[in-house]
DNA sequence: TTCGACGTCAGGCAAATTTCCCAGGACCTC
DNA sequence: GAGGTCCTGGGAAATTTGCCTGACGTCGAA
């Protein structure tokens, strides 16, 4: 039961990007773009207003992180249906995903129509995971460091992703809508899950695991 | 003395992203795109048998970084042009693609029009910056950008060294048989010097330096 | 329904650390 | 000598850390 036509939602601060998969799915027949947002207020502000079949979304959004948008609309529409669509490889952002409430993801660098199909599954009701990042599941799933990561809650979560982004706890405070007392727990909190006992060793720990990316630059 | 029509290739490791684009940019007449590449090595070999009039290429290559690709690029052809097409908006990075031989720079939260005309300008010789970087690089000015690190006098530098180590203050005090409240007098200092409030800055910093080596193992 | 286990949020408070300024001494150079 | 930088640490205020406390909401199991 499958719906004939299927209304999408997208989610991305990158306009040039943005436009460029709209195009991409909307070249599709059965597919159309109802609603375009370009940060996690404006997500959930339109898809309350345009209650699309499917949302793509980057987690990676400015101001509250994506992950808190997923939540967020879930909150509102238990039946919401998101696909996540990032450039991020790895195990650990899908499953803070999915505990968020998503329904797929899907990497940037997947050829398109892996998008287009994984944006049907959804909408159809399954859930639908590009290859690599099921592999990189699997993978880390073998390894502890990666695992000792998904024992943080959501919040707890993107804490340290504002955290490993430079920001200060006023900042995150003001982002979140929390106290920077609170932001200083949690702060607390993720350094005792992850056993370290610096933000040196914070900023380090996230770099083996993926969450911090370096942009390489050799000098021949 | 502009060519009636632009020939374009395209580099970017993500497949929906480069076929956003390339639909984006092909809408325009004028613009044809007639080639495209995943990666710097892809890249070069596509350049030399193709000879587009422009490169729009993203930096954050796997492999050898984007960088190293104009370099090489831009030694096999002097007179290649390169737009750089980046979600990075650094002032640094920008600086560092400039010097590799970059003839522009444009961020993918820029409006879609804004790399159409950016690449219309490079094809014509002029140089392209969007309005977010050339800000940033001019605030960057500000802040005597030469090689800030070589201010660190010897003893800074080595206790920097062993923080971005992960060593604690106790630990430096004890290697250099100082007090542990010289170390963090040093420590205050560098953050000074570097411009940097916390020691999450501080660990980017060294990253963005290359002073901290991420190790990185292929698993296969 | 009641229970307990979590997750979220935030206040309190002592201890520790950071921040910022300062000063003495060593070692250069002019 | 005078003037510069570097190394070294003290002092005092400001801030953070570490760990506790409790309130509230949700969810699943008993």
């Amino acid at each position: 039961m499958r719906p004939r036509n299927i209304s999408v939602m997208l989610v991305d601060d990158h306009a040039v990007v943005r436009e460029g998969y709209h195009r991409l799915l909307e070249k599709h027949e059965g597919i159309t773009v109802v609603a375009e947002a370009a940060d996690a207020a404006g997500a959930y502000q339109a898809y309350k207003s345009n209650n699309p079949d499917v949302v793509v979304m980057d987690v990676s959004l400015p101001g509250r992180g994506g992950i808190d948008a997923i939540r967020q609309i879930r909150q509102w529409d238990p039946n919401a249906r998101l696909l996540v669509f990032t450039m991020h490889l790895s195990a650990t952002f899908a499953l803070q995903a999915f505990r968020a409430g998503a329904k797929g993801f899907v990497t940037k660098s997947s050829p398109p129509e892996l998008l287009v199909s994984a944006v049907c599954d959804v909408a159809a009701g399954r859930v639908a995971i590009c290859p690599e990042v099921s592999e990189a599941i699997a993978r880390s799933r073998l390894q502890e460091d990666a695992s000792v990561i998904d024992t943080l809650s959501p919040r707890e979560f993107e804490v340290l992703r504002m955290l490993l982004d430079g920001r200060t706890a006023e900042e995150i405070a003001a982002a979140f809508n929390l106290s920077p007392k609170t932001v200083s727990n949690y702060h607390y909190a993720i350094k005792s899950k992850l056993g370290v006992s610096s933000d040196v060793e914070l900023v380090l720990f996230g770099l083996r695991s993926g969450l911090v990316t370096l942009v390489e630059e050799r000098k021949h």
